[in-house]
DNA sequence: CGGACTTTACCAACCGGTTGGTAAAGTTGC
DNA sequence: GCAACTTTACCAACCGGTTGGTAAAGTCCG
């Protein structure tokens, strides 16, 4: 039962995050997450022994989430699933799930020190993988997932009140069809099983 | 030389933001920024009353610089150009400039609080406004600007090391394009006056 | 002179982290 | 069975250091 305290230290972390309202950057103290959990401050450090172990497990539960995430949209692991699918994926859940501050706090943390994004790039790299793909594929997949990037961080922060999404979502989508479209038949497909999509045009 | 003291406290900022690193978030106290900048605490909050102040103006400072760089770029003031041609230059501008570690933690700092987002959708909301365009158009925009926002940041951050950014901007600048092709002939076109580019398709 | 600007000297509040201890729930050895 | 011991999970009190912010006394320059 250890690993549920640990959860609920985080999720009190991710709480107090999104509450979190001060200009001077969002910093959340080891006692206030403490508070927020239910203990106070050495108890807190009983589980998390520093507070760098306490951010890299934020960040570690943010990237697992997502990567569950994919997971169950697909209903396959990433191995099992090709460059396309994968990207369609991440795409489809970006501009789909519920994102919130907090989420976006702990992205562009994990973003900016690479000892945070190491477990970002660990449990999310394998679903951006794009060996054996043609340059022209993966600027396109590269294209499509920048789109799902900057759409979810957009709504995420609700600056420049987001359009349709939906909408959004279906031009990135047609990116990763253009990139489908050009890739059949001239791939060696480096190690993915499922490749049973047609590849459609981008609409003029 | 007001100003000039300023923007010299305000680079200092942003050079030390550059060159911070420590996981638990990016912190700069007014003390190094005021060491870095060539002075003291007091001195610098001669200038910004207190840090709430150094904040806004470094954000303030930051969305200057992007719409100046647009400004630059078009040889334009937005208001002189299509909302076709406004966004053809944000993908531009943002996936040629060369971005820092400072540029991305100013600007998620900024999105992250409403007081500090105001300035940045002050000086870079007239860039993306799309008035008088049909739904599909705006959606196109709006996922080449995602696009765009996506790439700085990943440039910015380096997480994923960055495929070829020159090829993502060629598919943000179709998506553009096919919003132009969609839209000639039928938008009321609000208050732009140079329109006179070719609407392409995007290749298939 | 007088305002723009800078300095030295300071404070209250807060932060991450440590110490030393407690209460309960096993586990072990006889 | 039960005493001796270990492990897990937590807390109150505290420490050194840092932070944002203030007070007041200069200094420089038109």
């Amino acid at each position: 039962m250890a690993n549920d305290g640990r959860t609920r230290i985080l999720e009190a972390a991710k709480a107090l995050a999104e509450s979190h309202d001060s200009v001077q950057g969002v910093t959340i103290s080891l006692e206030s997450v403490a508070g927020q959990a239910g203990l106070t401050k050495p108890g807190l450090m009983y589980h998390f022994p520093s507070k760098e172990a306490l951010m890299l497990g934020l960040v570690d539960h943010a990237a697992k989430d997502w990567a569950q995430r994919l997971r169950e949209h697909t209903g396959h692991s990433s191995q099992e699933l090709t460059s396309f699918d994968r990207h369609r994926a991440y795409v489809t859940v970006a501009t789909t799930a519920e994102v919130s501050r907090a989420d976006y706090w702990i992205f562009s943390d994990a973003l900016y020190h690479p000892k945070l994004s190491r477990s970002w790039s660990e449990h999310l790299g394998p679903w951006f993988d794009t060996a054996g793909l043609d340059d022209r594929a993966v600027s396109l997949l590269t294209a499509a997932r920048f789109c799902a990037d900057g759409a979810w961080m957009s709504e995420a922060t609700g600056v420049f009140p987001s359009s349709d999404l939906a909408a959004v979502r279906t031009h990135a989508l047609a990116l990763i069809d253009a990139a489908a479209g050009v890739a059949v038949g001239a791939s060696d497909d480096a190690g993915a099983e499922a490749s049973d999509d047609a590849g459609a045009e981008v609409t003029g």
